[in-house]
This record gives structure tokens, sequence and C-alpha cells, in this order.
DNA sequence: TGCGTTTCTCAGGGAATTCACAGGTTCGGG
DNA sequence: CCCGAACCTGTGAATTCCCTGAGAAACGCA
């Protein structure tokens, strides 16, 4: 199910219209509190553990319908904790966070049941976008909510990564993807070069501010180009997406 | 009866429209949950055991519509449980597990009443597809359901193990058809190198990820030659497949 | 056992992408 | 109207990601 605030963003909600619950593990304070923060923003319900007895601890009597877990623990690694996951909450997915070359060895095989993993460091928004396709796909939440998101005549489609405007196809890379997608499930809301660049940059990045405007400004060239334009800019505050005043909505 | 999912997936049903329902019998723990995570996702209900005895159990309350056995179980060995079932679930399809070194006769001495078997280490295309094969054959689901997957003029006998485009037949080696039919089976969805190793790749392979854009390369030596291509890159994000452009989808 | 086929590793080349830098442009307050 | 701040964008370099040829190893079958 999902129900559209006023403000326009679209919620993931369980089929019996309470919010989703995800239980994030992780070791490192700073992860736990920065995953809990972003996903609270999706208004999801959101419990942190720091080890694997907590995590088994709070899977039992909060009963999560995702999990966000470190492969990394202090007190046991993360296929012990993900083995008692299992037996506690049979269908619950997993989203498993791991370190950029520990990929191939330990998470071969892991996401073959339909979990999925981002490596860090990670973007929020990489990880919230993990974690909704996995509720969709698991059916915790309604089966029926779309892959699609769509402002004004331009369309997004999170499956395919293809991006259309007025029907006609539009290729974008991977961060220009990312940044679309940021201002499109927060369409007509101005989003400040800050916020962006925590949610659509990993959370380590250490460039310079006006990489935004540059995507920005790549976006524009492929999505605004002669045409109405659809990205806008508020001086002094960031930039919004919202339909083409000629388009009907 | 079959339903096709919003993200275009088919579902195979039973024919009062609930979901098929298997068990799943093997002493290693890993195995049992990665099947039961697999089998999960393509949307049927799964129970587990571990020994000969709780297998006898669950068959009698949970009465599901296929089994999967592992031949090695430490209570009684796989040939006793089978006969156990047997007596308890007669039109049940069986999929025995086998070591890769297993004597062939016997095995295929007992596959003769319609069941069927998988070395291990398998990948987990294989005994989904082998699973759905007997379901169907064995009237558990609706036997119209399609044995053929089309994307455009693309076509893939999951019976016959033929492959044609535009008319055309195409030879494919066996992980070659696994691939291609893994990606038939999600068309219009980008699949990560990570999940196409996972499903396609035995759980046990422990090699380079490059395999995967090697064998991409192959498949569109053999499939795109010429033509209109099929199948696509998303740098950054995985492969997918689609029809052609010009092609009527 | 021997031969053709298939699977996979390795490494080079090439192209797409990301990002820094810097000069130009626009905007808004005074 | 002027000035500084904020924003835009061309250029180019470094990097990452992907493709594919060549050959070794494993497999399957006669």
């Amino acid at each position: 199910m999902t129900t559209t605030s006023p403000q326009g963003r679209t919620e993931l909600l369980r089929p019996d219209g309470s919010p989703v619950r995800v239980l994030v593990v992780d070791d490192e304070q700073s992860i736990t509190e920065l995953l809990s923060m972003a996903l609270r923003y999706e208004g999801w319900q959101i419990r942190a553990a720091g080890d694997g007895a907590g995590a088994m601890q709070t899977a039992r009597d909060f009963r999560p319908d995702a999990v966000v877990l470190d492969m990394m623990l202090p007190d046991m690694d993360g296929l012990s904790v993900l083995g008692r996951l299992r037996r506690e909450l049979p269908d619950v997915p997993v989203l498993f966070l791991t370190a950029k070359d520990a990929v191939e060895d330990r998470i071969a095989g892991l996401t073959a049941g339909g979990d999925d993993y981002v490596t860090k460091p990670f973007s929020l928004e990489e990880v919230v976008a993990r974690l909704r396709g996995l509720i969709r796909r698991t059916g915790a939440a309604d089966r029926r909510s779309e892959s699609v998101l769509v402002v004004g005549d331009l369309m997004l489609d999170e499956d395919s990564h293809e991006v259309s405007r007025g029907g006609a196809n539009i290729h974008l890379t991977a961060t220009e993807f990312e940044l679309l997608r940021f201002l499109m499930r927060n369409p007509r809301r101005v989003l400040s070069k800050a916020q962006i660049l925590d949610r659509v940059w990993s959370y380590d990045f250490g460039g310079q501010a006006n990489v935004v405007e540059l995507y920005i400004s790549y976006l524009r060239r492929k999505i605004d180009a002669g045409r109405e334009p659809m990205i806008h800019t508020r001086r002094g505050a960031g930039y919004l997406i919202k339909p083409a005043a000629t388009t009907v909505s």
C-alpha cells in the first residue's frame, strides 16, 4: 500500500496501513545514527542494534519488515547473525552492508534469495532505494506499489533505470540517475545543496560542494534541453523539480 | 494458473489460486536457508526440515506440492525417507539433491517416475527451473502455464532448451542458456553482476565476477549479432534484456 | 585414452564517468 | 546602478568500469 503525503511524497506502508518497520544493525554508532535518521525520514519505524545479541533481542520483539545488517560485527560475525535472524524471521529480507573489497568472497550466495547488498561507503539514496525495492518485492508492502516515478511528462523507472521525457528516452549516468531520483521523490520541494550532497553522494565524499551544481547542470542539459524547464534554482536555498508550467500535471 | 506481477515476473499458482507449497529437506542449514529464500522469492510457501523424522512430520501437516530432498541425511538415508514420503504423499514430485559422484544409475531409476534431480553444488536458477518443471508437469499447477519465455522476437523453451531469435535457431552452452533464462525471466529489469552470479553460478563458485561480463559478451555475439541489440549494459548498475526498439513488444 | 567443447583466468585496450578548476554569468541588496 | 555572492558551465585529467582476445584447465563423450 502507498499513500501520498500532502507534500507529494509517496510512502510505503504495510498492508494494514501501519508504517514499515526496519531494524538497523551496525557496530559503528555514526552509521546507525545516519541510517536511522534517513530511514525515519522515509516515514518508517526504526530500531537500531550495535551487536549480534542486541540484534536478536530487538528482532524478537520489534518484528521488523526488513533488516539492514553490517557484515562486520564485534561479538559474532554477520553470517551467524544472519543464520539466527533467518530462524527467527524467515521471511524478512536483509540488506547487507559490506566493505568494498569483501564483496566477492562472503556475500556471494547471500543475495540469491532476493536479498541485496550495498558496499561501504554508500549513499543514503542507494540504501533507501534498495530497501524500498526489497520491501516491495518481498510483499511486506503491497506489491502494486509502483516502481515508476512520474513528475509532469518526466518518467523514471527504478527497475529498468530508464528515464524519459515526453516519451523520448534519455540516457543518464549512475550519479545523474540518483540525483534525478532524489529530486523526483521530492517534487515541488526545495532541496539544499547540502541535503543533496548528503543523500546522493557517499557519506565519505570529501570533494567540492559544487559537484551538485555541476550535476544539476548535466541534468538540465539532458532533461530540460530546449523544453520548458522542470529543474529550478532557488538562489540561496537550493533546487527543486516540478512539472513544466504548460504541462498538465 | 499463472499471474504476472507488476514487475513482470510470472508466478506459478495452484488451481485454487493459493501459492505452491514446497518442502525442503537437507541437513546443512546453509543449504535449506539458501533454498528457502530463493524459493520464497518465487512466491512459493516453504517449509524446511533437517532430517528424515522432521521431513515426515512436516510432510504430514504441511502437505507440500513438491519436495526437495537431499539424499544424504543424518538419521536415515535418502531412500528410506523417499519410501516413507511416497507412502504419505504418493503423487508429490521430488527433486533430489545428490553429490556429483553419486551413482548415476540409482538416481536414474528413482527419477523414472517423473521425479528429477540436480547435483551439488547447484545453481539456484537450475533448482528453480527444475522445480517449476516438476510442478507444471504433475499438474499441481495449471498445465497451461507456459514453458516458453518470449521477449520481443527472442524465444526460449525451458523444456526443450531451444532458443531462437526471429525464427533462427541459436545454439547456447549450458551456462549461456541459464544466464539468458535468468535475464528473460526478468525482462526490463536491471540485474547486477552480483545478482546474476548468485543465481546463475553454483553457490560455491569462488571465481572472478567478470565471468558475468564474459558470458554477456558470448550471449551478445549469439543473440544480438548484427541485429538490433536486446541485451543492454547499465554502467555501474548491471545488465538488462528488453525487446529491440523496432520490435513490437 | 584422446579430442572437441566448454568454462574460466588474465590482462590490455578503450570508452564512459566523475570531478577539480577556473572563468563567465546572473542575481539581489544596498 | 554597482558590487559581491551565488551559480553555471567548458575543459581536461584521472579514474573506474566494461569489453574481449588468447590461452589454460576442466569436462564430456566416444
